[in-house]
DNA sequence: AATTTGAGTATACAAGTGTTTACTGAAAAG
DNA sequence: CTTTTCAGTAAACACTTGTATACTCAAATT
């Protein structure tokens, strides 16, 4: 036993194919336009088989949105934390960057997160909407602590979070539509209105 | 003729028959979820008298994009001209209230333009681009003006109108998954997070 | 008054959908 | 070695889907 094809491994493989055929597919149309069928077929297995690993698409579906939302919350989140101090500028810039090229380079994640944000079922909204939330209130803590070091405080850290998960949002589903060579364009306005948002959460006078 | 039954009279009915009907199922689902068939008999027609209106679903759709789209830049830029000078904290308050009081109002309108922004088939999404677009144009517009009177003038107006734009939507979405008694709520946090905007737009050193 | 027009009906078609059922055959357990 | 377990198959089910065809019958035109 245990060799490369025992059996829960077999189980594992295919589990994992599904997933991945799902999320390809789900570059082409949006997710909740796919079919059970289709995902199975697409993955070499009959539909039957299918629900020895979801009881329904949708179930795949929360699967996915989890990885997805995982990934890319990490992959900030890292960015944020791994740069030495440096001008706040050139750290919007790499941010701004790096969030960039995860989008290129994972499209159809991506698009699984932005597409189902209204579309899909109750459900799907709700795990969707956790994610966000999860999503600010990372960035919020971050943006006290690193602004506690360098620079004057933010008068509301989560409003201030909230609001540039706004434009991450918007400018990502613009990016979706871009060409390469426009990305250069676009990451320079999307720090440039980054910026904007931090002086304007450091500004004294409140309400 | 041209009593309450002309020929062309009653086809318009219909026609506008079938827009309601398309609009108020994809206020359950999303509208990229809906079926020629379901819309068609939902308004009590025949699949195939729904020819002689469109020659798709999605043709449909799109006329429906356009109709939202339209209203909703009316009525915001309606509220922005109709105000008289006002303090600016009560100004944004304003437009907030407005803004969500026609998201409550017209919450099926709402998900519609909102929902197809990643799932619709490309069509559908360069549709919603342009509208997204006229909508920046046209608050950019008004930022300037408004400023130009009452304020200091803006360092960039178009990316601080797509900051805010940015903000709509995404609040916009959260007031579609929430009660009437959270609005007050929400409707001080999206004006908190404007002021901000503002703040940070109107600050000397730029880059 | 006779004719044309066209919105809407009835019906049929091929294709695709989710799910269920009985099965196969190899890995795991005894 | 025998038995159990279970991922995957094959086939059928009762749908729904988009679209095409031939039709009706009242309004509009002549």
């Amino acid at each position: 036993m245990s060799n490369g094809t025992s059996r829960q491994e077999q189980k594992e493989r295919t589990r994992r194919l599904l997933i991945d055929t799902a999320l390809r597919l789900s570059s082409e149309k949006s997710f909740s336009a796919l079919s059970l069928r289709e995902v199975a077929s697409q993955a070499g297995i009959t539909p039957a088989a299918f629900y020895r690993h979801f009881a329904s698409l949708e179930d795949l579906g929360l699967v996915l949105m989890d990885e997805v939302g995982l990934s890319l919350r990490q992959l900030l989140r890292q960015t944020r934390r791994e740069r030495s101090p440096m001008p706040r500028w050139d750290a919007i810039v790499l941010s701004v960057d790096t969030y960039l090229d995860y989008i290129r380079n994972n499209r159809s994640l991506f698009q699984l997160l932005l597409g189902e944000r209204m579309g899909g079922t109750p459900k799907f909204r709700k795990a969707l909407h956790a994610e966000l939330e999860r999503f600010k209130d990372e960035l919020a803590s971050d943006l006290t602590e690193l602004q506690k070091q360098y620079g004057p405080p933010l008068k509301e850290p989560r409003m201030t979070a909230e609001v540039i998960v706004s434009i991450f949002f918007v400018v990502g589903a613009e990016a979706l539509d871009l060409e390469k060579k426009d990305y250069a364009k676009l990451a320079h306005k999307m720090a440039t209105e980054i910026l904007m948002v931090f002086e304007g959460a450091e500004t004294k006078k409140s309400r």
